[in-house]
DNA sequence: CGGCATCCCCTTCGATACTG
DNA sequence: CAGTATCGAAGGGGATGCCG
């Protein structure tokens, strides 16, 4: 997706740090830099309009594709289709097909995924807690 | 590569925040309905290329906006201007402009900018541990 | 120094139609 | 049922230039 665009990213010059201070990798400026691409490269896989949403959805049971197209109001089979896709390349999820009439399909989220889980729902309690004061001071600021 | 090293991935890292007794609202297993809309609404706001590394990178301190340029590897002027222009409109960060020869104008987190961090810690924590396996799967899945 | 404004490419995504 | 193919609109985002 947005992975392999032209980035120049001069080699020679040693950047300074986007993360310096969070646990885990505080320790050189090398692996500040990894971790801000490593953020940006699952922000780009998981930020999008879906994923997190399929993630989520699978999170109990496998669910056939028509099961997922119910469940998740407003994602097009396109669109469905292609995020199916992109997690299974991630490894993320799982795909079974069945070889009946008619055909059956079943996704299930991946031990790699289902730690995806616990980011679902953080995201998931911060914007139901929050939301309110974002619109509230979105329509302050308009207000101008 | 970076993720092995530090924490053993520790899958489930989930930070209380302050929300726990938020009136109409209780954590539970459930992704809803409801926090299935609300993951929509932050992804749209927060899940862009680079808000979530605006806000890690303000975590500590106020910084200026060059400082902030220098301090985020490959962000554009432009994309770093219309990045906080949004994450000031929705009130997660302030800008204070001082009214100086050469003009000086530093940002801030706000208590609610405040908040995200947790979510920032979180990704960042799943990035680093679980960015080579997807390297690894999508490399394995591509040789197919 | 800290920005907008402009140009323009590229990606994302929805709608629609078709297939095994 | 579970996709694939194609088109087109919308907008994200880089490069560059100008300005208070």
């Amino acid at each position: 997706m947005a992975a392999a665009k032209g980035t120049p990213m001069s080699p020679t010059h040693i950047e300074e740090t986007a993360l310096a201070g969070f646990p885990g990798y505080e320790s050189s400026c090398e692996i500040d830099e990894d971790a801000g691409r490593a953020i940006r490269e699952v922000l780009d896989r998981v930020g999008d309009k879906w994923s997190l949403l399929v993630i989520a959805t699978l999170r109990r049971d496998r669910l056939r594709f028509s099961e997922l197209l119910r469940h998740i109001p407003g994602i097009s089979q396109r669109m469905l289709t292609l995020t199916l896709r992109q997690l299974q390349r991630d490894g993320l999820i799982s795909r079974t097909a069945y070889a009946e009439v008619p055909p059956r399909v079943e996704y299930e989220l991946t031990a790699l995924g289902g730690t995806l889980i616990p980011i679902a729902r953080t995201i998931g309690d911060w914007a139901l807690a929050n939301h309110p004061a974002i619109v509230e001071s979105r329509s302050q600021y308009d207000a101008r």
